[in-house]
DNA sequence: CGGGCCCTTGATATGAGTCAAGGGTGGTGG
DNA sequence: CCACCACCCTTGACTCATATCAAGGGCCCG
């Protein structure tokens, strides 16, 4: 069977972080190694003076962290666990040896660094273009996953970060996300609970997302 | 002596694109090549729908392109270029081969795909978190370069795109990037002409990049 | 049961967008 | 070589979405 991931190569050694501990930070220097998330949920962000902070990206289980500092001296950022986490720990050596042994191997890794490339290309074009509705209507579907087939119905989606969290990394403010949030559950489009959601009518959302006029949303009643 | 970059591999053929054509488009197919600008400038955009198009990136000479897709089947982006501009293309089966042979420039490749990945995370981080002079400083300071040495003067940068080119990449409108454009120079921070710019005072402008109040701006008398 | 923190919601302020008009520049054709 | 034309850049007045400021409520944890 054709290997479709590296983490299928079973590199590395096992590490579980804790909710509210990190897995390293801005200041830590060793960056040797790459993380894989088995399980869990992460936030990657910088302390950027004072006490505000930057969020860079949320990590899901099956991403990888760390691809952003090969080759470099110190971390840009740091990995906040949001749950309970399993981490792989892949030393960055072990896998230029093994695209060294299996050439198919470093396609692989080129592929996914290319990935990621594009995802964050198309994180900063929406970041350009999308009003506030649009930013979290996408969020909230890029969270949701793909459509579930046919006569199943949309799964719980968990939310694990704060709303602060949330705004940072759109770029709006925590009032703006509440009240969107609101909104659309106002609409029935969502079923909303502090830290996890359900999509109730796809439809509607992916026509915000994909343009449509977001007058629909009113101030409360 | 130590190998910098890969384009030192004297890989590839090369090509002259004159202003205003396109070196690949949207819906080109084949996507084994990367490009590697030895001169000129281009444009990295996305036609989506109507007459909008979503700037991507700017491409200087020194940079590669291509690098977004790597093992995909179709363009992300078009290229087009703002100036008359000279491309070595790369199959990228040639660089596969190249790292095969020498495990260090597959060091070389990883790292620079990495620092493509925070590029674009920076980038992110920028809309999400400044205000419309802040991203327009930054991005002139980003053109300008480094600081020149002690006594010589600040270079004359060429900016070979549209206003409106301009304000798609900073997520802003030609109005507002015009108007800023103006207090800048109102204000003796920079000189301007139609395709290019001087940086009068760097200290001021990297005040404002750096969060300082950017009231400084005021609207012309 | 109590307290702190985060979330929600309202009223108001403001920065950037929109609409629109005038002027400069570069390119084309006579 | 000059004149014309189209396009883009600049600037102004106004609008609107989102930030800001502020208060109340609910949830979780101790």
């Amino acid at each position: 069977m054709m290997v479709m991931d590296l983490a299928q190569y079973q590199l590395g050694t096992s590490l579980q972080v804790p909710r509210g501990a990190h897995l390293f930070r801005t200041q830590d220097e060793v960056c040797g190694d790459l993380h894989f998330v088995r399980s869990g949920h992460l936030k990657l962000y910088q302390p950027c003076g004072d006490g505000v902070n930057r969020i860079i990206d949320f990590v899901r289980p099956g991403d990888w962290m760390g691809i952003d500092t090969i080759g470099e001296q110190q971390r840009h950022a740091s990995a906040l666990a949001l749950t309970d986490c399993l981490i792989d720990v892949v030393q960055y050596r072990q896998l230029a040896e093994l695209m060294d042994e299996e050439p198919y191997s470093c396609d692989l890794f080129s592929a996914m660094l290319s990935r990621e490339i594009d995802r964050q290309q198309l994180a900063a074009a929406i970041l350009r273009s999308a009003g506030a509705c649009q930013r979290i209507v996408m969020f909230l579907l890029q969270r949701a996953g793909p459509a579930p087939q046919a006569p199943s119905p949309e799964m719980h989606s968990p939310l694990p970060m704060s709303r602060q969290d949330i705004s940072d990394y759109l770029g709006l403010t925590p009032a703006t996300v509440s009240r969107t949030l609101s909104a659309l559950k106002r609409n029935g489009w969502i079923s909303l609970g502090q830290r996890g959601f359900v999509v109730l009518s796809r439809s509607a959302l992916e026509q915000v997302a994909a343009g449509a006029p977001a007058n629909i949303i009113q101030h409360a009643a």
